[in-house]
DNA sequence: TCGCTAACTTTGCAACGCTTAGATAGAGAT
DNA sequence: ATCTCTATCTAAGCGTTGCAAAGTTAGCGA
């Protein structure tokens, strides 16, 4: 980097840092590409160069959104020995990620941009989820399959569904007043691991 | 309506109509008030006068959406008597609605309003909340109360999380496949119907 | 009949996404 | 050492957007 005053160095993985940055700082923003080239310090349509549309920035940065997220939810989780007590820590994982990193968890969930026309978002949002299908199978071996799959998707939505209504600030006051992340993760594991067969 | 050329007569109502249309044609639209006013036939900067902002306007249009969820998740769910039955029923309007009104869905919920701004806009949240949080107390009348508010919260998580996957297209397509709605929201149910006490 | 006022139009600005055409510089071939 | 190819950048500009400001219209109560 720093290679010269004209060409950047590494203007892609600049302008993803810089769009983290900005959803930091404000999750809601609208991210401007004509901003994010200002703060850099390149011209307007440099950007243009590495990313055809706004939306595949977008796109990307949802991809490394859940590259985080998977890693994130893997290293916490680990470090737990009892099953039921994992799941419970993947869930916390999972709902301290949303809430740490609101702007991105936001732009994660859309983009808009579908699967089909972007494998490596399909790939990441996938080994997401993989996590918690794997917590999930590792909670009822015996199960049929199709039963742990139904099961790891329900996990999926509740923790999801947590995760949207508190990162959008969508959540019932009375009830998520006082509530830290380990009583909602737990709230929602309830349900989860109960199911066990 | 059509009091006079110069005066529309009921703009406002023109406009979420509008809207919701624009938003129907077009889920992921970012609803322009420009495009509005024109194809409703008044100049640009008419509405205005009805709405101070852009958010204004989505706000208004969140509330509608809410008040429409209420009602007919109330109307769905009403036609069944078994206690267990009207809580799936309820389930599938909630996901039917997140279904059929996606654009509207996503306002609702990406409005960025606080409540505390817009106490309309928490009032109408408040009473679609309310009626899951109903058909739970119905399912556990003996249970102790925060308890059954845990399991409202909850159940709103899980079928919040499946409309918010789905409409997105997030949803795992190994999962959702050739799954219906009553199937989801069967999936839904039995977390929470099973945790009766 | 006379204002008062809410609902409108006109004009205009700054920011935005994106296109096009041209400038720059590093890297590989000769 | 020079030439050329190409990715990366700049500059200029188009159409659209949200929104502010100032003036216009028409209905309604005094």
């Amino acid at each position: 980097m720093e290679k010269s005053a004209y060409h950047h160095g590494d203007l892609r993985s600049a302008l993803l840092d810089a769009a983290e940055d900005e959803l930091q700082a404000d999750p809601r923003c609208s991210l401007s590409i004509r901003a994010l080239a200002s703060t850099i310090g390149v011209s307007a349509t440099a950007p243009y160069a590495h990313f055809k549309t706004k939306a595949d920035l977008l796109t990307a940065l949802a991809i490394r959104g859940f590259e985080r997220l998977r890693d994130e939810t893997i290293r916490k989780s680990a470090a737990t020995a009892d099953i039921d007590q994992r799941f419970i820590a993947l869930a916390e994982a999972y709902l301290e990620f949303s809430k740490t990193h609101p702007g991105l968890y936001r732009v994660m969930f859309l983009t808009g941009a579908d699967f089909d026309a972007h494998p490596d978002l399909r790939r990441a949002s996938l080994e997401s989820f993989g996590v918690l299908q794997d917590a999930v199978r590792e909670l009822q071996l015996s199960a049929p399959l199709d039963h742990a799959q139904d099961l790891a998707f329900a996990a999926w939505a509740v923790v999801h569904g947590i995760a949207s209504l508190l990162s959008e600030d969508r959540i019932i006051p009375e009830v998520a007043r006082s509530r830290e992340i380990p009583d909602l993760a737990r709230i929602a594991a309830r349900l989860i691991v109960s199911q066990k067969v």
